[in-house]
RNA sequence: CGGGGCGUAGCGCAGUCUGGUAGCGCACCUGGUUUGGGACCAGGUGGUCGUGAGUUCGAAUCCCACCGCCCCGACCA
């Protein structure tokens, strides 16, 4: 490509608008133009970099034997009530009327269409398994878009549904999706990480989500550094303590605590170690009774872990301030076990703590030296926090860390949900009919061109790998249209590189070198090279690797064989 | 939806408190000089100051309502 003949839209200061780094950038480098909250353009130089990120995602699924079809963008409300979802979907789902006033949504996912296909065309398990997939834009109506395309209200997604006759042949395709996705994400030079996940509203059994690791995500992973345990820190478990209780030490004292209303407060009250703290939530159950649930005061109620408890309302969902008042006669800020008599869950390490300090269920009162079977009965124990740094690994090895991810990609094993909801049945050998074992697989295509640069960008711009950059090679002549030797020396190399099918850029705008060069490493083209009369009196021409400090000489009869060797080819 | 902030030229901003007919840098256009790191000189284009309704002789500025955008919390590729 001719820069001349291409369109360039580079800005030197970010829109406002912009926060994170790469959405910056990708504002400068004109990759992206907002249209609307959550809706982009994606500009030339912009798609360029998203179709290359495509063509390697479609390589890969190819390879891993998935098939790829399109389904259409709106879709009709009767499947959504099929498998239930029209109406547990909720507010992400933009839903929206034909001029029949007949229902449908825009796609935000498409388990119901492709079970509807499967459904339909598939009758015996001698076509099993199969694994449909499609690259194709989804609408998540997000409370909240933001970071530019990296939480996008439309976005690019690659979506595969694997169908089987038995569970044993979709832990296969999954380990294959699996190994595939690790793939995608090596060929795009990105430092990931899988790791164990929930499920959240897709449902389903075993899931995994791919997490490209960097400062900005939104997810938190705990991970063990000396084994290959990984999860999501909504999953992650915090393994019980193997100490013992202590046995009780001190008699129950209550104490008068005028306007201690938090544990921050009740620490710096009594000045005591926060660890012989507990605080106290109190949440709903299924039928609506207050369930008390109490953490150690630096540990974090884990809400996902919470709800997934038999007999809470899931959504957690916190009591309100009349139903505690009611069943504590006090106000949160001084609750505790002692006294109350409804359901109480301890975490694991509150189980094991003696001598506690927590609320007094009398407003601006605290208890000291409360002890489990001696002042109130002996609660249930769960795992209900999260994990926190220094925790013992759940894969025994080690000590977790934390760090925090941005979710490229995940894979799910469905198992019968949406099968049975929709009767996508196939008949087994014995001629009996059986629902279908599904699985299904995503990868935010745009939201990885946002989370590649957010791992790799330096002060001048954008760094793409090879694989990811909008060019591959970008041609600098110095005075193009000024030097004959210097434009003819261009135009061969162009020539040359086009010849063995690389992704070039030919810089032959007529603008000074520091706009050719600048814009050049704003938008990340990896292999640079420079040409000038000064160089060509030698012989010589410049490359410069977009990370490397600075260009080395290289003569112009070696000049395509480095370039060769820079680029991997033959 | 709750809390905080912001809307003035394509982008970044000043002006708003204290009302008086809108300004700076970049970008863009013309001419000239330049040409190995985002040039210089001269001249120019471009704004119903988010929208509406008020107060006032007069509103970017004051009042009210609405809309949009960004950030922090509940969602997820």
């Amino acid at each position: 490509m001719r820069a001349s003949q291409f369109f360039f839209s580079t800005l030197k200061e970010a829109p406002a608008e912009a926060e994170l780094p790469s959405h910056k950038l990708m504002m400068r480098a004109g990759m992206i133009r907002r249209v609307a909250s959550g809706l982009y353009n994606w500009m030339p130089i912009g798609f360029r970099v998203l179709k290359k990120v495509e063509a390697i995602v479609r390589e890969e699924m190819n390879r891993a034997g998935a098939i790829e079809l399109i389904m259409p963008a709106v879709q009709p409300a009767e499947l959504w009530q099929e498998s239930g979802r029209w109406e547990f979907y909720g507010k992400e789902l933009l839903r929206l009327k034909d001029r029949h006033e007949r229902d449908f949504c825009v796609g935000p996912t498409h388990e119901e269409v492709i079970t509807d296909i499967v459904r339909k065309e598939v009758r015996s398990y001698k076509q099993l398994p199969l694994n449909f997939y499609q690259v194709q834009t989804k609408f998540r109506d997000e409370v909240r878009p933001r970071f530019g395309v990296m939480r996008a209200r439309e976005f690019v997604m690659k979506d595969a549904y694997s169908f089987h006759t038995d569970f044993e042949s979709l832990k296969q395709t999954y380990q294959v999706m699996y190994d595939a996705y690790c793939r995608i994400f090596q060929r795009l030079g990105l430092q990931f990480r899988p790791v164990a996940a929930d499920t959240g509203s897709i449902g389903g059994t075993g899931s995994h989500e791919f997490q490209v690791l960097a400062d900005s995500g939104e997810d938190v992973i705990a991970y063990c550094p000396t084994s290959d345990y990984a999860a999501n820190i909504e999953l992650a478990e915090a393994v019980a303590p193997t100490t013992p209780r202590p046995p009780a030490a001190v008699a129950l004292e209550k104490i008068h605590t005028p306007k201690v209303k938090t544990i921050a407060d009740l620490v710096a009250f009594l000045n005591v170690d926060i660890k012989q703290t507990v605080k106290a939530i109190v949440v709903e159950a299924e039928d609506g009774a207050p369930v008390l649930m109490l953490l150690r005061g630096d540990h974090e109620l884990n809400e996902i872990k919470a709800e997934k408890i038999a007999g809470i309302k899931s959504p957690l969902t916190f009591a309100t301030p009349e139903s505690i008042q009611r069943a504590f006669s006090a106000q949160p800020g001084s609750l505790g076990p002692v006294g109350f008599q409804g359901r109480i869950i301890a975490d694991r390490t509150v189980a094991v703590m003696a001598d506690m300090i927590c609320g007094a269920n009398e407003d601006d009162h605290h208890l000291l030296g409360v002890n489990f079977g001696r002042d109130c009965a002996e609660p249930e124990v769960a795992d209900l926090r999260n994990v926190v740094v220094g925790d013992p690994s759940p894969c025994g090895q080690g000590e977790l860390a934390l760090c925090r991810g941005i979710e490229v990609g995940h894979v799910f094993q469905l198992r019968t949900k949406y099968s049975e909801a929709m009767k996508c049945e196939f008949l087994d050998r014995e001629g009996k009919l059986q629902p279908m074992e599904m699985g299904c697989y995503g990868i935010g295509v745009s939201r990885i061109v946002a989370a590649a640069i957010e791992q790799n960008f330096d002060e001048r711009g954008i760094i793409f790998t090879d694989a990811m950059a909008p060019f591959t090679v970008d041609i600098v002549p110095m005075g193009y249209r000024r030097s004959e030797a210097v434009q003819q020396a261009a135009d061969q190399l162009y020539a040359d590189l086009t010849a063995l099918g690389v992704d070039v850029l030919l810089d032959d705008r007529d603008e000074r070198p520091g706009v050719l060069l600048a814009d050049g490493e704003l938008i990340g083209i990896p292999h640079r090279v420079v040409i000038g009369d000064r160089g060509l009196k030698e012989g010589v021409v410049e490359y410069q690797h977009r990370q490397d400090s600075e260009a080395t000489k290289v003569n112009l009869d070696q000049l395509l064989s480095v370039l060769k060797a820079k680029l991997n080819l033959a």
